[in-house]
DNA sequence: CATCTGACACTAT
DNA sequence: TATAGTGCCAGAT
């Protein structure tokens, strides 16, 4: 399963009426931190409900037409706009916790010795 | 491998 | 609320 598979396949559960944001995708696909790359896969992938990925705090971040048919969109879904920005409370989408994915480990040869393991301090 | 880039996130002011 | 600065990750050059 590669980092776009999930990110992709995380896109498309937001229902409609419910937004997330591109650090959440990234979390719930498994890639905390990978934003960006949820911005790079909405990019070249079609058939998303791109417009329910906003930035944090509910706020639009595309330029031009763009946000203007993001919003339009939104809100023939149901979603309500504070401002400049969607009601995130009232409509963002709760994805289930996921376990980090690391990174594609592929075969190795006896090469890097078992890490050691993060002491839990509480 | 160094550097740059991107529909970002988070913190500080 | 808005503006900087830094951190983050993966892909392209």
């Amino acid at each position: 399963m590669t980092m776009e598979a999930r990110i992709l396949s995380t896109i498309r559960k937001i229902p409609r009426g419910k937004i997330s944001t591109y650090g959440a995708i990234a979390r719930a696909a498994g890639y905390p931190g990978a934003a960006r790359q949820v911005v790079g896969t909405l990019r070249h992938s079609y058939d998303l409900p791109w417009q329910r990925v906003l930035g944090a705090g509910g706020e639009i971040k595309l330029r031009g037409d763009s946000a203007i048919e993001q919003r339009l969109r939104l809100e023939s879904e149901g979603v309500a706009f504070r401002g400049r920005r969607v009601d995130i409370k009232k409509h963002e989408f709760k994805f289930a916790r996921v376990k980090t994915v690391t990174k594609g480990k592929k075969k190795r040869t006896s090469r890097t010795p078992a890490r050691k393991r993060r002491t839990t301090s509480g």
